[in-house]
DNA sequence: CTCAACATGTAACTCGTTACATGATTGA
DNA sequence: TCAATCATGTAACGAGTTACATGTTGAG
């Protein structure tokens, strides 16, 4: 799975293990993560199978820049061509809803209550990004929609949150 | 993880692995998923530890009822109380909306409308789930509240991919 | 000079999935 | 009787996390 993230990241620009890892964090940190000790030994697969190939010398402090070759960008098309998205979904924070019941009325409001600032903080952050700059290229356009759903489920959950407060009010 | 989420549910009402295994295709099944092949290990572990226990005999085809003990419900109390939900995203059709410009415009609108469709689909399944019965006891309360996630995430999700599907066709 | 950020890696472990394996019961 | 569903389990594998480990560069 991760394979395929990198390479797509890559099909837009060459860059370092360092600066993905960055990535993973940002901008396609709302939909997918990926921590470093994970991405350096699947870059180094990838570079082995010829899917990248890294920019002759290393720079500065070891720094190695990747670039995607034609057999990479094949694979990532390929990929989405021809695979299903998984849809499985892995939510603990909506999980733990589910036990809204066990805890005792205080811990349940701060729970839901908690939930509301998380989504209204990733709401800021992705704002803050989809305003950094208006999309020019194809690649930037795509990101704009992806950032899009991240936008429109934070805003979700913020709203689910408030309601969620209401009702339990109303059951005390 | 997963333990949790198994003593969250014999806390409302003693169950098999079976049984269990249902709930995360259903109800649950909009904010975690689980194989039997993990829970019936899990199950057994839990019951070395005390945490659960299987009623007395097996029933037909050997079936095992569990129920919580008091150490299991202490168990998962802490855990709600105790422990931060993890907030990773793993989101890997969202994920593909990134490489949108790498398909060609038919496959690129192909994927949203996809999305579409299984939005469509989450919704109703959930729409029939909260419609079925009106909530009557603190776990019904709490589920129907969790299940509320599961549709307005989905909601959200519906009107992203429609959003994105304009969007696809102004940059032709 | 020193601290933060840059930059890459490995190893052990945990969690979850897929495939294999078996058998009982019930309704058509 | 036969197929679907009920019911439980194991083993191998894959993906991801945490912790360990190391060294460089640039800014103040």
């Amino acid at each position: 799975m991760l394979r395929h993230a990198l390479l797509g990241l890559l099909a837009d620009r060459p860059m370092s293990g360092y600066e993905l890892a960055q990535r993973f964090e940002a901008a396609v940190g709302a939909t997918w993560s990926a921590g470093h000790s994970q991405i350096y030994p699947e870059l180094n697969r990838l570079a082995d199978e010829g899917l990248i190939a890294a920019d002759g010398e290393p720079g500065p402090r070891g720094r190695k820049t990747y670039r995607i070759t034609g057999d990479g960008r094949d694979a990532v098309r390929e990929w989405l061509r021809e695979t299903e998205p998984d849809r499985t979904v892995r939510d603990e924070a909506a999980l733990r809803t589910f036990f809204l019941w066990l805890m005792d009325p205080d811990d349940a409001r701060a729970h839901v209550e908690a939930e509301l600032r998380a989504a209204e903080e990733a709401l800021s952050t992705l704002r803050a990004t989809a305003a950094a700059r208006r999309p020019a290229t194809p690649a930037e356009r795509s990101q704009r929609i992806g950032l899009e759903i991240g936008l429109r489920e934070a805003q979700a959950r913020a709203d689910w949150a408030v309601w969620a407060l209401e009702r339990l009010s109303e059951h005390r």
